[in-house]
DNA sequence: CGCGTTGTTGAAGAGCTTCAAATCTGGTGG
DNA sequence: CCACCAGATTTGAAGCTCTTCAACAACGCG
């Protein structure tokens, strides 16, 4: 691996705190790769040897049930997944793909646990990372049982637009079909539900979306700080960085 | 506190690995206390000053949103819960209730963090605790993406089955309507879901369930081990101790 | 015994999915 | 450059799932 490549990973929040040891001894035996798009990367039940850092792309992770299957979460840079499976050694819960081609981290399990078990510095910053991967699911959750799929779009954009710098275009980073199974429904129901956000200024051009009266959408949307990761809002104390992100895939980080 | 009840907490997986001094410094300011039932411990939006971990009774976990509720989680002894808000030092993401007379180990999150910082053995444990967490909630959000009502239901009941010994008849361990938002559904639809399982031998008296046939409402269920966590069918490699549940009351530990 | 809560049942309707067909889109090979 | 194809998206129609509202029965408790 390169030393660029190794400075930027050293800077990751999961290494800031680790021992130059730690860090040396975790990272000796991992490698970076490149990916194209649509390569399976693991399947649902698979032992899990490598924890897989997203550098670059896009990953998606899924569930699948009865020939049915869902998308779990979007991945965007710079994340981590499979984190618990790999903490616990056990095997994936999920599957994952890649969207994009996509480079990709690859560090051993092993490695890893010995390096947590090692240096309580670096364990805890995996405590925190796994912590804040934990409350993006019960963001997920939440959001999941207590909206409607339209609501949820609409919190989407609105989760969108704050995280794409607050302007009134928007850009859907995947395939519609990706967020419909992202959001919990049919692409076919994820137009309709396109076309009800018309009413609240919603303009849909291909992954271009205008949202046109901001005020009326959020008012639907009722947008929450448990629920919906934006920037604090004034309830929330400030001075705790929270490292979570629920899986929209226009986060900055986020992890699973 | 009492010693008895500090051995009992010292043989708890979480603080298995920890040393002694870790141990001493981490319960140090615990306290254990009693709650009648209907007692809220916490509203969603709190800040988070002790990790709980339930050692009798029973507790819900609750998010709300726009006057609507649902139960994320009922957990039964023993649970740690809110965790992972611990360690981010965060506000909680769920309210939590007692739903009967429980006992509660409050240990306060600073000491809890210290420890984590000073005994890497200790936190790799608490690692572990949030991986299944992660995991448990991974399964919920599967189960509910990928399954009908009717579906989430027969799973129960399978579920249910197994942690209770395996007998043709089980008890549900809190009230329908309890259940019903566990499952995410209204409680008619809890009412209706079960006729349908008269088909599949379901025959229901108050919290007894008998299951009939349980073959055929296996069937239907069709548990996986990537969604439900029974003990681990053929396909999962034994001797790898996952340290997860999700969230069916039944549960023998639990977390969140 | 009366009361409030919990659970069940019926009817109506909203929400979502399914299937089918039409339309659009991007990429390919000629 | 253009025709063509495969896949993605949209739209319509039908039907299933689930919720809501209302009424009623069952239960537990004071």
């Amino acid at each position: 691996m390169r030393t660029t490549d190794l400075d930027r990973i050293r800077a990751l929040p999961l290494f800031a705190g680790a021992e130059d040891d730690t860090f040396n001894e975790v990272t000796g035996g991992a490698f970076l790769q490149r990916f194209p798009a649509g390569t399976t990367l693991l399947l649902e039940g698979d032992p899990v040897d490598f924890l897989y850092i997203l550098l670059d792309g896009q990953v998606e992770l899924q569930g699948t049930w009865k020939e049915k299957e869902t998308t779990l979460a979007v991945l965007r840079p710079v994340s981590t997944f499979i984190l618990a499976a790999v903490v616990l050694d056990a095997t994936s819960l999920m599957g994952a793909v890649t969207l994009d081609r996509s480079e990709i981290l690859m560090i051993s399990g092993n490695a890893l646990r010995r390096g947590m078990k090692r240096d309580a510095a670096f364990c805890f910053e995996v405590s925190q990372e796994l912590a804040g991967c934990y409350r993006g699911l019960v963001r997920s959750v939440k959001n999941l049982k207590l909206r409607s799929a339209v609501e949820r779009l609409a919190n989407y954009l609105v989760t969108l637009q704050v995280r794409q710098g607050g302007g009134i275009d928007v850009t859907i980073p995947h395939e519609k079909r990706v967020l419909a199974s992202l959001l919990g429904m049919t692409p076919e129901n994820l137009s309709r539900a396109f076309a009800k956000l018309d009413a609240y200024g919603v303009v849909v051009d291909g992954n271009r979306v205008r949202l046109g009266n901001p005020d009326k959408l959020s008012r639907l949307a009722r947008p929450s700080a448990w629920i919906d990761n934006h920037t604090p809002p004034i309830e929330e104390p400030l001075g705790k960085a929270e490292r979570e992100r629920w899986p929209l895939s226009g986060a900055q980080r986020s992890c699973a």
